[in-house]
DNA sequence: CTTGATAATCTCAACGTTGAGATAAAAGCA
DNA sequence: TGCTTTTATCTCAACGTTGAGATTATCAAG
């Protein structure tokens, strides 16, 4: 069997002989790309489902798993986002509109706001990650639950050797 | 050690002890979508320094190595590009404006357009994708080569099994 | 105190993508 | 031949993100 990204490895071997041995990062970059518009293109769906954007999901869960008092300020889901300043800004905007957050100014430094999840934000997120890990259960549903397991750990070592290892 | 993911699930397993036995797909999507972040972010850098979009590279690297003549439809690339048509339609514009390819009419049917590659467009394709596979291998420079190679053997099974098979 | 530097958030124009609809050509069928 | 359906591409307004700069508040020195 083979998959999308063999066809375009064997593609490139037969256009440009010269570089197929530098082709080897390709194998698990190509496939992460591929996968990751795969699986967010679903979640973007679970999301929608409960009116929310992706990037404002991201939002809520952060909140949520964060613990009380389900908080944080906005400072920190720019770094724990990977998005820019102004997208976070939007998000929260739009997010406070729906009366999902709210913005609160509290604590010493008011340069900082906080954002708070409000009760209605608490049931939607509930609701919306249930959904969200059944998704992502369905579509693993038929793939064998070992190699789920040592491909993710894979993945945490390169992960690893990135950097990537603070949520912030 | 411990990676973002690690953490997060942490975090849902403090808050929410109740989805702790649904989390085990997280473990694979999580660390695949914040990969393909650090990835496209770099890969985006890339192609900036050979003044072209990350879209527009995918398209570039699409036409050289679909071989001679250089010329695909643009419906092709619809299908390929996992994008709708309105961004096909915004990017070949660009491209045909940078001289990297150009629309061409032939064959019985009126109704396509062939993207066919430049010699400029070769001459750029060339000496970004030289840049972007050193690049790739700079990533991994520090991860073990046959730890790469497993992971990604999985990610091509997950791949497969979501029915990702085909380039188009 | 002042001054300068640093930090947190917001503003906003430019950009690429989305997605529904328009346009036009080809194919199927009577 | 006409008529309908299908196919291929383009149009365009709405949307979220980017990224540089503005704004406002805090901190560190003198």
């Amino acid at each position: 069997m083979s998959d999308a990204v063999d066809a375009i490895i064997g593609q490139w071997a037969k256009e440009r002989p010269d570089v197929v041995e530098d082709l080897w990062p390709v194998e698990l970059f190509g496939r992460i790309q591929r996968l990751a518009r795969v699986v967010d293109k679903s979640a973007k769906a679970t999301a929608a489902a409960h009116g929310v954007e992706h990037g404002e999901f991201d939002v809520l869960t952060t909140l949520q798993r964060s613990g009380p008092p389900y908080a944080l300020t906005a400072g920190s889901f720019l770094k724990a986002s990977m998005v820019t300043s102004g997208a976070i800004t939007n998000r929260i905007d739009k997010m406070e509109a729906k009366g999902l957050v709210e913005r609160v100014r509290e604590g010493d430094d008011r340069r900082t706001i906080k954002i708070r999840l409000t009760e209605h934000g608490h049931e939607v997120t509930r609701a919306a990650f249930a959904d969200h890990l059944a998704n992502y259960a369905r579509l693993l549903a038929d793939v064998d639950r070992d190699l789920v397991e040592k491909t993710a750990e894979g993945l945490r070592q390169v992960l690893e050797t990135l950097g990537d290892t603070t949520v912030k």
